[in-house]
DNA sequence: ACCTGAACACCGTTCAAGT
DNA sequence: ACCTGAACACCGTTCAAGT
C-alpha cells in the first residue's frame, strides 16, 4: 500500500535483462509469487510489456533467470575464507540452544569438507529464508529443466566437498544427490515456517498455532506427531536444518568406515 | 487431443466434493498443472462455475483437497502385509542393476522399522512419479499451511517407524524431519526426471540430453558435475532414491550407536 | 439446498507501429 | 536495435437468478 506510486524512474537508464531481473526479485520479495506480474513490472520499470518481451522470452524464462541469479549469489557468498578470529559470533540469536544439538565436534577442522558443506547448505537455507518464493521456484525449475544452470550450480558446490570425503564415484553421486535433495526439501519446508501464509501473520503465533493444531490431532491416528508437537514449537529452524545435514553426513562417513556401499542397517 | 468431447456425463449423479476432486486429479494427470482450470472442470462435470464454488471455496482449497486425497491414498497403500513369496518381482526393469547399490542386508527383517520407512518413502515416490504435479503441489501446500492434513499424515507415517528405532524424543524429531525433507526433495526432483518438460518428450532422450549438457559444462567450474554426468544417465531413479534413504537411516542408527546426539563426523 | 451462466477484473502474450 | 501501447484470449471468482 505504501510503496505504490514509485514513478520518477530514471527512464534514461536503458532497459536490460539485469534490470528486469532485479525488479522482478524486488516484486517477488515484496508481494510473493503473486506479486510478479508483467503489469507490475512495466509500471515499476516505466515501460510497456513489449519492452520486457524484447529482453525476455516469457514469464517462465524470467523466473528461471531470477532463480538462477539468487541462487548464484547465495552460493557465491559462502565466505571462502573464514579468516576471522574464532569468536562465537555464529548463532547467538534468541533463546538458548536448548538440548537438541551440540556444537560441532572440536575434532573437526573449520575448513573440513563437512564444514564447507554446512556452509553451502546454510547459504541456500538463508537465501530461501530471505526469498521465500525461491523454494517453490526451485522445485518448478528443477521440473522444467534439470539441465538448467541452477541444478549444476548447487550440485557442484556440494559435490566438490563430497568428493573430498572420498568413496567411489558411485557413492559420491549418491551422497551428493542425497544432500541436495535434503537441502531442497528442508529449505522448502522452512520457507513455509519462516514466513507463514503471508507477511501479515506473526511468526510466533504461526508456529504456536501449528503446534496447537498438531496437539489436537486424533491420538489414535497421530501418536507420534502429537508427541513431538511441543518440539516443533520450540525448535530453531537453522539448528534443526543443520542437525539434518549432520545426520546425512554421518550416514555418508559411516558407510565409508564400514567399507564402501552397503545396506542401511549397521544395527540389529 | 483425443479425449476431448467427453460430453455424455451422467448429469443425474449429484455433484459432490469428491467428484470434483476426482475430476481435478484426472485433469492434472492428463495435462499437468496448467490443465486444471475451472472452465475445463465445468466442461468435464457438465456444470457451471457456480456449482463448483458451492462445494469448494476456491482453487487453492481444491488443490489442497486434491493433494491430500492423493497423498492419503499413497500412504494407505503401503502393503501392510508383504505376504507374497519372496520372488524377486521387485525392480527387474531395464538395464542390469549396475554397481551403485546392493540389495538390502539379509540381517534386516522384512518388517523392521527401516523396511517400513522404505515402504512409506516408496509409496510417496511412486505417487509423485504417477502424478508429477504432486511434487510442486506438496511444496506449495506445505508453504501455505504446515498444519494442513498432508504434513501430519506424512510426518506420522515416518515418525512412527522412527520412534521404533529408539533414541530421545529430540533425536526422533530430528530424524523424522530429515527423512521427510529428503523424501520430498528427492521425489520432487525425480518428478522432474520422470516426466521431463512434458508428456511429449521421451524419457530416455531427456536424460541423455541432460547428461550431455552436464558433460559440456566448463571443466574448471564444474569438475564434479562433469565427472558424474555419466552416472546420471545410467542411474535408476528408484534405486538412487532408496540409496539416499539408506544413507539417512545409516546416519540415524549410527548416531544411536555412538551414544545419543553428537557432532557429524565420526571420521578424522 | 443446490445449481446456472452472464459478467468482472486481471493476467500473459502478441504485434503493428513508432524511434 | 529497442521500445510503445492497444488488443486478444484466457483465467479465477462473483452474483443475481433460477429450481
Amino acid at each position: 500500500m505504501a510503496t505504490r506510486t514509485r514513478r520518477s524512474q530514471r527512464r534514461t537508464e536503458a532497459l536490460s535483462r539485469e534490470r528486469i531481473v532485479e525488479a522482478a526479485v524486488e516484486l517477488l520479495d515484496a508481494a510473493g509469487e503473486g506479486g510478479l506480474t508483467f503489469r507490475a513490472l512495466t509500471e515499476r520499470l516505466a515501460t510497456g510489456p513489449g519492452a520486457i518481451y524484447w529482453h525476455v522470452a516469457n514469464k517462465s524464462e524470467l523466473l528461471d533467470a531470477v532463480t538462477d541469479a539468487v541462487v548464484a549469489a547465495a552460493l557465491a557468498i559462502e565466505p571462502a575464507e573464514p579468516a576471522e578470529s574464532a569468536e562465537s559470533a555464529e548463532s547467538a540469536e534468541s533463546a538458548e540452544p536448548s538440548e537438541s544439538v551440540e556444537p560441532a565436534e572440536p575434532s573437526e577442522s573449520a575448513d573440513s569438507p563437512q564444514e564447507k558443506i554446512r556452509a553451502v547448505a546454510l547459504g541456500l537455507f538463508d537465501a530461501i529464508d530471505e526469498h521465500p518464493w525461491l523454494a517453490a521456484q526451485l522445485t518448478a525449475q528443477l521440473s522444467r529443466s534439470p539441465w538448467g544452470s541452477v541444478t549444476p550450480r548447487i550440485f557442484e558446490s556440494i559435490g566438490r566437498q563430497v568428493r573430498a570425503l572420498g568413496g567411489t564415484e558411485g557413492s559420491q553421486f549418491t551422497a551428493a544427490s542425497a544432500l541436495v535433495h535434503y537441502i531442497l526439501g528442508a529449505a522448502g519446508q522452512n520457507a513455509a515456517n519462516g514466513r507463514g501464509p503471508g507477511p501479515d501473520v506473526d511468526r510466533g503465533e504461526f508456529l504456536d498455532a501449528a503446534s496447537r493444531a498438531w496437539q489436537e490431532l486424533d491420538p489414535d491416528d497421530y501418536p507420534f506427531t502429537r508427541a513431538v508437537a511441543e518440539q516443533m514449537r520450540e525448535h530453531d529452524d537453522r539448528e534443526q536444518f543443520l542437525a539434518g545435514i549432520d545426520l546425512v553426513l554421518t550416514g555418508i562417513t559411516a558407510r565409508h568406515l564400514s567399507g564402501g556401499a552397503a545396506g542401511a542397517s549397521p544395527v540389529s
